[in-house]
DNA sequence: TATAGTGTACTAGTAAAATATAACACTAGG
DNA sequence: CCTAGTGTTATATTTTACTAGTACACTATA
């Protein structure tokens, strides 16, 4: 995995995660990698690991049980709020920096439609 | 000023004065305040300062001028491409973060409509 | 020439993130 | 009971952003 050396690893792993379990990688229930494994796969230390899965924790997400492993919520209302606040705060933070750049409502948006667009033609 | 801790002080300071360019609380030519006037009304360290004025110095941004003070560029030309350059970086930001919680094209400009229309009936 | 205002540079210290390493606690299965 | 696999906790160390303080260099102006 690539970090982006401006903002904490132990947070983008979070967001990692966070990821895994959006997009269905992690499903309801499911037991996450070891905390040493997925130190290993992400070359990172183990306590870096286990403070991303501590808000996880305290947020709910992630129910942790000794011996056992890290399990990803059943509470699948809880994972959809989830998703929503990420959403938002995605949104949020890119229209608040696109707005500071000085541009409009509209061309916030035919900008974002101008970059999907160009983006379609040349990935994926 | 308010800062974000998850990401350096002096990169939310370049932003910042990009910003005040971008906006025309800067135009091009002008002169910025002083360093040490900065540092105080950003309640942050001289070097602090410094440090984001160098990387726009360096990115041909700013130029300086021993005794005198540091001043905006007067290339519009660098200035257009700067705003170009940090709205693409600022899209393609954003449009990966929400694809990335599995979001499609069409429900990521949804979203952002959404976000948009909802944030006008309580901001400004 | 003297002084105030400016940018530049250096050294030392602090705080937080991340690492390295190790020990401890619980669970499951032979 | 023992062992392997798991989460949990603790200590010491390194790295980096940031701060603090100081000194130096240049410019304009009285």
């Amino acid at each position: 995995m690539q970090f982006d050396d401006k903002v904490p690893i132990y947070y983008q792993i979070k967001n990692y995660l966070y990821h895994e379990m959006l997009t269905g990688q992690l499903t309801p229930g499911a037991k996450l990698p070891a905390i040493r494994q997925l130190a290993v796969d992400l070359t990172v230390n183990v306590n870096t690991v286990q403070r991303a899965l501590g808000e996880m924790i305290t947020a709910g997400i992630v129910t942790s049980k000794r011996g056992k492993g890290n399990f990803v919520t059943t509470d699948t209302a809880r994972l959809a709020q989830l998703k929503e606040q990420l959403t938002m705060e995605q949104l949020e933070r890119a229209y608040e920096q696109l707005h500071a750049l000085n541009l409009t409502d509209d061309e916030i948006i035919a900008g974002l439609k101008q970059y999907i667009a160009q983006r379609g033609q040349q990935h994926d």
